[in-house]
DNA sequence: TCAAAAGTGTTGATATTACACCCATGC
DNA sequence: GCATGGGTGTAATATCAACACTTTTGA
C-alpha cells in the first residue's frame, strides 16, 4: 500500500541510547540487527516514526519492541540529519537518551532484532551509521542533565542510602566524589526525607535510609532553586 | 512529479527562532505567511527539508529565502513532533535558535513570505502552530548557551568596549549586572585581547577597546576551562 | 577480634556579592 | 563647568576542596 507525496521526503526514525546501571560499570543497551543494512551488527535500538504517534511515543515503542524495556525515562536530545548517514536513502533520526537500573528492567530481543544486550560503556563495539557520534553526544548530555536535575534518584530503590546515591553519581559522572562533601551538599538541599529505617541484612553497620521528595523539589524549583552536583 | 513510499511519512521541516540585538530591546524575527494555512499571520521562518541538504543547511537556506539573512550562528535545539501541530497533515519540525546583531543584517521578505520583521521579544503576536512553545524553549536554551559559551561576542563589532559587552549580556539574560564584578570576571578569563585603541567620536571619555581571542578560548577549552557568566 | 562500611568537622583557599567615588573628555 | 560614561578596590560572606579517624555491626 504505497504512499505518494508531491515532494520527496526523508524517512524519519528515532534512536535510543539507554544507559543502564547495576553494581558495576555503566552499560549501554544495543540490539543485534536482523535486517540489512548492517544485519548482524550491534546498533542502537530505534526505528521509523509512525504517523499516529508523537516522537516520544515512537521512541518508547521502538524500545519496547526491540528490547522489551518499557516506560522509562527518555529524553530527546538531538536530530541527526547528515546526508549520507544511512546508505539506503535519506534518513533523519531524532535521538533520545535514557537511564534505567538493571534490576528492574529485563531485556528480551524482539521485532527486527536478533538479540538485545547490555555492553559496558567502555567496551562498545564499532557501531554502524553515525551511531558512535550519537552515543558520544548522548553521554555528554546525560552528564549535564544528571548534574542539573535530580534524575539519578529514579535509578535507586525508593529507599536508599547516601552511599548508594554517591556510587551512582560516581558511575554516571565517571569520577570519584568525596564522601563528606557529597553528603553535605546533598543534605543541604533538603530534598531527601530521612527515614526512621536502616538497612537490613548487611554484614556490617547498617546505613540510614533516605527517600527523595519530589514535591519538595517541585516547590523549590518554582522559587528558582537550582539542583547542581 | 510525485514520490511514492511503502509506508507513510511525516513531512519534515525546520523552523528558526532568530534573536536580534540592537541598542534597545532584544527582538525576534518573524515572517508574515503568504500561503495557507495561517496566511497573513506572523510566524517563525522555516520550511521543508530537501533531500540534498543537511538539517543545518535547510535552516540556513530557509532563513535566507524568507528573510534575506545569511550565514549566521544557528544551533539546533529540539524536534517538535506532536501529532496535531499542523492542521494539514503530520509535520515534524526541527527547531533552531540563532543570534544576530541588527546592524550587520538587513532583512527583506522573499519566498513564501509577504514580509519579514523584527518584533520586540515582549510584544510578539500570538503565533500559529506550536510556534509559541518553540519560541519559549528557544529563549531558555539561548540563555543557557550564552552563559556557558562565549557566543555573545559574535554580536559585537570585532573591537568592542567592556560596557558594550556588559549591556549585551544584560539584554540577553534579562537582568542587570554589576559593572565592577562583570569586568573582573571577564578579564580574569584572559579571553580578551586589550587593544592599544580607544573609542572614537564619543561625547565623553573614550573607552578602551578589546577583542575576543577565539584561539585562546579553544586552547583553554581543551584544558577543561569552563566559560560561565 | 576482625572486616567492612557508616558516619562525622575543620580548615584554608577561592569565589561571590555589595557597594561609591574620581577621572577623562567633548560640548 | 557640566554632563556623560569610564574606570577602579575592598570587605564580608559563601562556597569548595582536602583530609582521617571513630563507630557500629555481623561473621
Amino acid at each position: 500500500m504505497p504512499y505518494t507525496y508531491l515532494y520527496p521526503r526523508p524517512a524519519l526514525t528515532v534512536d535510543c541510547v539507554v544507559f543502564g546501571l547495576d553494581d558495576e560499570d555503566i552499560k549501554i543497551l544495543l540490539i543485534q540487527r536482523d535486517l540489512p543494512p548492517f544485519g548482524g551488527q550491534w546498533a542502537l535500538p530505534g526505528g521509523f516514526v509512525r504517523l499516529d504517534e508523537t516522537l516520544d511515543e515512537a521512541a518508547q515503542r521502538e524500545l519496547q519492541e526491540e528490547t522489551g524495556i518499557e516506560n522509562i525515562f527518555l529524553e530527546q536530545f538531538y536530530a541527526f540529519g547528515d546526508r549520507d548517514r544511512d546508505p539506503r536513502e535519506r534518513v533523519v533520526t531524532v535521538a533520545y537518551y535514557g537511564l534505567v537500573n538493571l534490576w528492574d528492567h529485563h531485556i528480551q530481543a524482539a521485532t527486527d532484532a536478533r538479540d538485545a544486550a547490555w555492553f559496558p560503556f567502555r567496551q562498545i563495539p564499532k557501531l554502524p551509521f553515525d551511531h558512535d557520534k550519537i552515543v558520544t553526544m548522548a553521554s555528554d548530555r546525560l552528564q549535564g542533565k544528571v548534574r542539573r536535575e535530580p534524575i539519578g534518584f529514579e535509578l535507586l530503590p525508593k529507599k536508599f542510602t547516601l552511599t548508594q546515591l554517591q556510587k551512582l553519581y560516581e558511575k554516571i559522572l565517571g569520577q570519584p566524589l568525596d564522601k563528606r562533601n557529597f553528603r553535605k551538599k546533598i543534605l543541604k538541599m533538603h530534598l531527601l526525607i530521612e527515614l526512621d529505617e536502616i538497612q537490613d541484612n548487611v554484614p556490617h553497620r547498617a546505613a540510614r535510609l533516605y527517600q527523595f521528595d519530589p514535591q519538595k523539589y517541585e516547590a523549590l524549583k518554582q522559587q528558582g532553586f537550582n539542583f547542581e552536583i
